[in-house]
DNA sequence: GGGGGTATGTTATAAAATAACAATAGGGGG
DNA sequence: CCCCCTATTGTTATTTTATAACATACCCCC
């Protein structure tokens, strides 16, 4: 059923199978770095997970109150540093928004693809584009740390609907 | 004087040549375009190339204010789109901050190198980069509209520097 | 079972952006 | 010249995103 575009969250995929192995991922991660996946961070992961659309740190927090935690701002984002920063979710900077991380098991440079139409958000991996941009940014004399590579268009399913 | 990297704007260089320059550009690009560089507009074209880092809309506004016009944030943001929209500024997302283009006269994709120590902003062409990714989207089945590439690191003059 | 570090809870506020509508300015056609 | 149309600017209020500062709770280790 999965059609043979590696990397790529736009196509159908069992996405059960998808959450629990992302957060099986996560839970054998922290627990081979001495990390500590909390209640919370687990629960924020979990929501992140729940589609491949980026959530602002308001929606999830809404989430939050909606299952009865009472939840203030400052938590979600102590949350979502903890995820971003140890690889488990990253930041799209375009969007003021999060998403889980699709391949959290290997370290990786990621590149995004965000649809404008469905507000699907993939991520495929950097690879040799993130060297490139290395090289390039060497030869100015400048020396890179983090590259920000995000892509906006529209997704496979996307493209000839009358942009709905 | 100037050090011999291209479309780099790190190095030593003539800034008040350079403003001026890119004043007279856009000058002549609205007349040509039928477009109306507005005082308002210029003056806030004005601002941003009064150096080579980011500003905030609300730096901006500041500025606006301190002039002595009564300014309110519509109005800032209003001729930033007016600016983005016809490339004569950019938007920095990882920065929510916006940098004249240092490029104006011709069409092209920018990539950002942003100064973590002086924060200063230079920007480079994408060139066969952007068509890289434009592959790798196409690869992926995805129809790729506009790409963002933003750098983080040191400049040439703040490495070796402590990290001041 | 007390102490130190980490995580969460809470209040308040800062920073960035936009909605909605009013007033005004410029530019062509009568 | 004047009117109308459109683009621009002005103003008020509000929304959205993010953080500061401090209190409380949790947990592991000794």
């Amino acid at each position: 059923m999965a059609q043979e575009i590696p990397n790529n969250i736009f196509c159908q995929h069992d996405h059960r199978g998808c959450r629990a192995t992302a957060m099986r991922g996560a839970r054998a991660a922290c627990r081979a770095a001495n990390l500590r996946l909390t209640p919370m961070r687990a629960r924020v992961l979990e929501i992140l997970l729940e589609s491949h659309k980026a959530l602002g740190a308001y929606d999830i927090l809404a989430r939050l109150r909606a299952e009865g935690r009472s939840s203030q701002p400052p938590i979600v984002y102590r949350a979502l540093d903890f995820l971003v920063s140890n690889g488990f979710a990253h930041r799209l900077e375009r969007l003021n928004a999060f998403a889980a991380c699709a391949h959290a098991e290997d370290r990786h440079q990621p590149m995004f693809l965000i649809c404008e139409s469905c507000h699907q958000v993939a991520e495929a991996p950097l690879d040799r584009l993130g060297q490139d941009i290395f090289a390039r940014a060497t030869k100015l004399g400048f020396q890179a740390r983090s590259p920000v590579v995000e892509v906006s268009g529209l997704c496979p399913a996307c493209q000839g609907d009358g942009e709905q």
